[in-house]
DNA sequence: CGCCAAGTTGACGTATCGTCATTGAACGCT
DNA sequence: AGCGTTCAATGACGATACGTCAACTTGGCG
């Protein structure tokens, strides 16, 4: 076994570094011309020309302008799943769950606001969203954890399914928003989402379990 | 004046006639074209290969794939905002405003689903939503609704245009999610939403004045 | 130093793009 | 009806981008 030096025991070796290097340079190269053209108008040569490399080089690292940017759009969603996973996981209310998911989630977009545009923009007036394999697999573990949550207790019993959605839809949609106004302000974005779930999971509980008495706070 | 029959005096003319024909032609074909291989895959011939016209032809009725792509759109958003404003401007109450706004909304996706599945699919496991300008005047629109609701009193005063993207947000994302179950119920998409959203607006407007008393339900 | 494996290079064949000169049909005037 | 004008359809054509591949360069290793 270990023939290949696959894992990290040696040193690097200059091969493995030119290779990463040149994944890198490829991704950043693609990153700015996408935020500069748009998704539609870009093509394979616009991001090679970008970068010191040759055509063919391109096609060693991704089979097509589709598949780069779904590695942008798949690092990002890398980078964001554990904290978000984290923040819920340790949740003990409610609001610590959805306060914690929402600010985590818009901190992030106004950190890495680069990648998020660079997604959204195609022509002037035309808006674009995809979602890849990691980002649909992290719309997944919210509800997981939703569902987890629901087991436990924290949450009444909601069809998780339709609240994923939900939560899903207002993140992306309020951090379009956000982006677009001049103070970027994550915590009031945050703050605004939380009070609209708190009240508005309080009010599918009421409706799935009417009439039980009237406990009204946490 | 008059000379052009730009109106509907006359009776249409043949060649009138053919246009008309024609241009419905080539987005029926579209809305097919992309619907089977998905926008990415899609080219200007694949979908003038679908009608008996010659390729030259697409190019006097769409500049490009983008642009039909978005005239598909525009269509179902010319549609459907008509029906929207009505619900709201009607509306006497907040249950009806916001009730009124997704069980049209989900009642016309659920029947134009041809239109709405061939815009949201690329390839296998890539989502894509695309807003095209009348959508997003859509959205306007529904943000100057909220305005004028919160001006008659009938909102409190929130920040209409977060409202707005959640709204909108919420929307799309349950849409999907509806068309994917089985049984495809746009009713209840509706009252899950608009549970959730009665919930909110109280829980917001509660928050931006805060400390009245613990009045829970409506 | 020399050999093998891995990776880069850019030219090449193919496919789609968008244009445009040509053609034929509809229109309106007599 | 006959006739000249206007307008849209046609499909061939040059331009552009795609993805491949044989030749070449470089790192690894005895």
């Amino acid at each position: 076994m270990d023939g290949h030096p696959s894992a990290p025991p040696g040193p690097p070796g200059k091969r493995e570094k030119t290779k990463a290097k040149n994944r890198h340079a490829i991704l950043e190269a693609a990153r700015h011309v996408f935020a500069d053209l748009g998704y539609g108008a870009t093509t394979v040569r616009d991001i090679i020309r970008a970068t010191p490399l040759a055509s063919g080089t391109f096609y060693n690292y991704f089979r097509s302008k589709e598949e780069i940017f779904q590695a942008i759009q798949d690092e990002s969603a890398l980078r964001i799943r554990p904290r978000l996973r984290e923040e819920r996981t340790k949740a003990e209310t409610v609001e610590a769950f959805i306060f914690g998911t929402f600010r985590t989630f818009f901190e992030y977009v106004a950190d890495d606001r680069q990648s998020f545009r660079a997604i959204r923009r195609n022509t002037d007036a035309l808006r674009v969203r995809m979602d890849t394999p990691q980002i649909i697999a992290g719309f997944e573990e919210l509800r997981e954890d939703l569902e987890t949550a629901i087991g436990k207790g924290l949450f009444p019993p909601l069809d998780a399914d339709f609240l994923m959605a939900a939560i899903v839809g207002v993140a992306f949609e309020l951090a379009e928003r956000m982006l677009r106004r001049d103070d970027t302000d994550p915590a009031s974005a945050a703050a605004f989402a939380t009070a609209l779930f708190l009240g508005g999971v309080r009010a599918l509980s009421n409706r799935e379990a009417p009439a039980v008495n009237g406990h009204c706070g946490a």
